[in-house]
DNA sequence: TGTACATCAGTGAACGCGCGTTCACTGATGTAC
DNA sequence: TGTACATCAGTGAACGCGCGTTCACTGATGTAC
């Protein structure tokens, strides 16, 4: 990479970071090039250098969400564990630590979507994928290591309802992911979707002392529901 | 009520409902005064006979969308229902239908915060308790009642965590409200929480073919795994 | 019932501001010979 | 190594637009006598 390219992606970082550090003052849908172009004393045009309009910058921001999102989670994942289900345990942790130190980025991603702005789906979608499929791979590792013995009401659906992943998804086919697997992930994601929300826009807390404890009881609560009888003796 | 003041009334509701269905077309953060006055075909300054500011109005919005959220739930647990525990599970299937059918006002009160705006807690946080109180409320019947038989896990609490109401709240006083109620109901809307909440930002489609059902399947796991035994044979 | 006055919804002009985007340009950095 | 040229990051002026808010006003509606 040439002096020139490395000055242009630290250039590049560096707008997307004071546009995060906008979104943090200000709220997700305060992105503004011009104000982004203020702090980084340049004037607005010259941003036209790095990105061809102000949605593509919002797009850009919301994929290096998703990713680091993702980069998060498989690197928890990658840490050693006395067992699988115990790995998960600390992807979940991981997970809500990720939301509460980047608080506008997960609005971004998961809240309210950005006035005047519609967000590219074939970038937006496998990005959003990444993370929730690291999830998906454990559960389906404990399965396969026998921690995890789904119960009955997650095999036998109620009329009329089917779960299951699209077949042209590229990480996962249908025959290496059992219907059931996919089910427990999306009932666990919504568990810790619904605390999360709660927790980041403070609705939980004039109830609860403390959130992280309250986090933690429930995800073991969960994880047993789910058909995960003990977290370490594997 | 005299003429002038119904008129009054009814130019208020008007403006109200055009800055709903401007935030139902472009999203919660595009509320303008100066765009509800081109609809209205008034002038910009007419609305400040009505709004003393933009943030008035919003926070009238907000108000409005917590209390007629808290209606619904109330109409609801009203209509008869042959246990208290299905009158919880009516309940919390309107709760649902509420969010789908007024996206912007959910958005509005459970996403993001607008920007430029801070909402004035005084008036907010009292309309915000109503709805969540009516469940509370219908969870005290089931227990009065012997329908609900609160789980060992959700009588002792992990070292560090308490849960409870502040003493000061106008509904409750502590000693009604067993704090092991309280914690199921909060444990009860963030399952819901999550679900509504992915559904309606289309992140829970690609995998359920149909959220209706799995909302209910999840609900009746919910209910029994809080200690409902039954739905109806009370 | 008729007149004089008060109330008040809505007008029209004006304000200062920030926004995204375009354009022709400058001047420093990098490349080819 | 030195010169000629190409690349390209950033400038500065300009555009049309929408925003919230203020102010002095008009004119219709309601009230008091």
């Amino acid at each position: 990479m040439s002096r020139r390219e490395r000055l242009r992606e630290q250039t590049l970082q560096e707008i997307k970071a004071i546009a995060r550090q906008q979104m943090d003052e200000s709220g997700t849908a305060s992105i503004s090039l011009n104000a982004i172009a203020r702090r980084m004393e340049i004037t607005t045009p010259a941003l036209y250098r790095y990105f061809s309009n102000r949605d593509e910058l919002v797009t850009a921001l919301i994929v290096d969400a998703f990713s680091d999102l993702a980069d998060t989670l498989e690197q928890v994942a990658e840490l050693p564990a006395p067992s699988q289900a115990r790995r998960l345990f600390n992807v979940l942790l991981a997970y809500r630590d990720w939301a509460l130190t980047h608080p506008v980025d997960f609005e971004l991603i998961y809240g309210n979507p950005l006035p005047n702005y519609h967000a590219p789906e074939e970038k937006t979608v496998p990005a959003a994928r990444r993370g929730f499929e690291v999830i998906l791979r454990i559960l389906l590792d404990c399965y396969q290591d026998g921690e995890l013995t789904p119960p009955a009401e997650y095999h036998q659906l109620p009329a009329g309802l089917s779960i299951g992943l699209s077949p042209d998804d590229p990480n996962f086919n249908p025959s290496s992911l059992p219907d059931v697997i996919l089910h427990l992930g999306v009932v666990g994601w919504y568990h810790i979707h619904g605390m999360i929300m709660l927790e980041l826009f403070h609705h939980i807390q004039p109830m609860v002392n403390d959130p992280g404890i309250f986090y933690q009881r429930e995800l073991e609560l969960m994880l047993r529901s789910l058909g995960i009888e003990h977290l370490d003796s594997s």
